[in-house]
DNA sequence: GCTCATTATGTAGTAAATTTACAAATATTC
DNA sequence: GAATATTTGTAAATTTACTACATAATGAGC
């Protein structure tokens, strides 16, 4: 992947460096670019006012081997330019549009959480819990349902898994901790005083402390590793709503991080867990 | 924007609905997009086996005026960086590959979930939800942890919100359920016995039920609303991933759709609640 | 201001790629 | 098992893109 990432850019930028005919396929091309992706060499070429060849010229100047490669590199950099962008429900909004929005928004959050994967520290916390003894996860509010899903995923790996909701529970189980226990708090800005405080609280004993926090925050700070998440969650919402999507998107990663550590042998015990379930649910008809 | 979000998703999914040589055509381009994007109709007819005009005829079946312009779509779905369609984890994925492709199956379901909104159910739910004087959440295994998110976000609209792991008090609380209670059960296949008979039970009640499960399951017969979610869970995983993350967006619509009904008015009361909790957090410096 | 060299642009032909029309092959129905 | 519908491929037509070359424009040196 060589291609330029905004390709509107780099014309616009050189455009007094062209000559005379190259600067009207380009004025043509920056007027209307979804156009000119869908449009053929000779329909630009016409519509830029010069003769099909100087179409060409201009494409293999910006790179291109020719103009479908040319159309191609421009659609590419039309389309990432245009996804990134988190929109905000407004009271404006009806049925048709705020559905909408607000899948875009975690589908965005996802996607600029995935081009900026700690994977460093990933790798280490799954290190750290496929070793750890007994795992507990904490976290409150919001993150406490998180912390409960990761419950339910990690207990699959023989390991004593707990979380606790309360912030005395937390900090007496905190302060009980030895070798081999491992702390893994959740927090979107890693600032919540109390789990904070409990994790200040581990951080005196052998424990290990991981978090899955803000960079910087005084949580992350208490922690032997911690999993930053950039999520830039939208201030003027009054809920929490993509932060935790990756939350629990990275614990996924963790939990199959661990699940390949366990190695290939390690599946029948899942299955077995799996079709423990079978007699719970009602068989398809 | 008619092109599609996600081109790939769609031609996997519609696999099986192929005859035999577009099948082959689906089958090389999911192999190596990227390459498709830049081969002639000829040499992707070759790679796939058929001739030319079944690759057009394909181009075709999937909205494209013609190859060029398939090209183009194509082109313009892989920009947003988001690769296969749901990909197994593998035993020989390492750090590298396995985070990117859990990421990319839960940005693909959110994807193929918002394209399948079922907007007049979602409606109907906030409309119910809007109503009711008091509201239980319930769901077993990973859908407690989700009904617990779900709690965390409805209790701010000042309507008691409940919610319970334990069947025996679903089930005692759904006996005793009367006009304006809601019940709002969550399960990825609605097939949970002891769920759907909480649900039976609610049911010879005056409460209404609504569930977040699958169309035709024996919980969706059980209520007054059912929202499909169409989520298709890789069944080689032994983890749920990707249903959830659906479950907790939609959850995330319902909020947002209860705060429009509520109307602008309502904000100082979120912001308040928000306000409140300024003081357990440590301040940034 | 003229000539030569250089660069820029267009014309026309050619090669390549795509599409259409039609025929053969395959599957489906009664 | 014949008749029909569907699928697939062949070959020709058409569109599209590229190359080679010619002409026009520009600029430097005298």
């Amino acid at each position: 992947m060589t291609s330029e990432p905004n390709l509107l850019a780099v014309i616009q930028r050189q455009l007094n460096e062209l000559n005379k005919s190259e600067a009207k396929v380009a004025q043509a091309i920056l007027n209307a670019p979804e156009e000119a992706t869908r449009s053929s060499i000779a329909s630009l070429a016409a519509a830029a006012g010069v003769s099909e060849p100087s179409v060409n010229r201009f494409c293999k100047r910006f790179g291109a081997t020719g103009f479908p490669d040319f159309k191609l590199q421009l659609a590419t950099s039309l389309a990432s330019g245009v996804r990134y962008v988190s929109r905000a429900v407004e009271f404006s909004d009806d049925i048709n549009t705020f559905p909408t929005k607000l899948f875009d928004n975690a589908i965005n959050a996802l996607m600029t959480a995935k081009e900026e994967l700690p994977l460093k520290a990933i790798a280490r916390a799954v290190d750290q819990i496929a070793q750890a003894r007994r795992v507990y996860f904490f976290g409150l509010g919001t993150s406490a349902a998180v912390a409960r899903d990761a419950e339910h995923k990690f207990f699959r790996f023989n390991v004593p898994v707990f979380t606790h909701e309360d912030p005395l529970m937390q900090r007496m189980l905190a302060a009980s901790a030895g070798v081999g226990d491992l702390f893994f708090f959740i927090s979107h800005t890693g600032r919540t005083k109390v789990l904070v405080e409990a994790a200040e609280i581990a951080r005196q004993t052998e424990a290990t402390i991981v978090s899955l926090t803000a960079e910087g925050s005084p949580l992350a700070d208490k922690s032997h590793c911690c999993i930053n998440v950039k999520v830039e969650e939208d201030t003027e919402q009054y809920l929490p709503m993509t932060s935790r999507l990756v939350q629990l998107v990275i614990l996924d990663v963790l939990a199959a991080g661990v699940t390949l550590r366990r190695g290939e042998g390690f599946t029948p015990h899942l299955a077995r867990i799996k079709d423990s379930l079978k007699d719970t649910r009602f068989q398809t008809s």
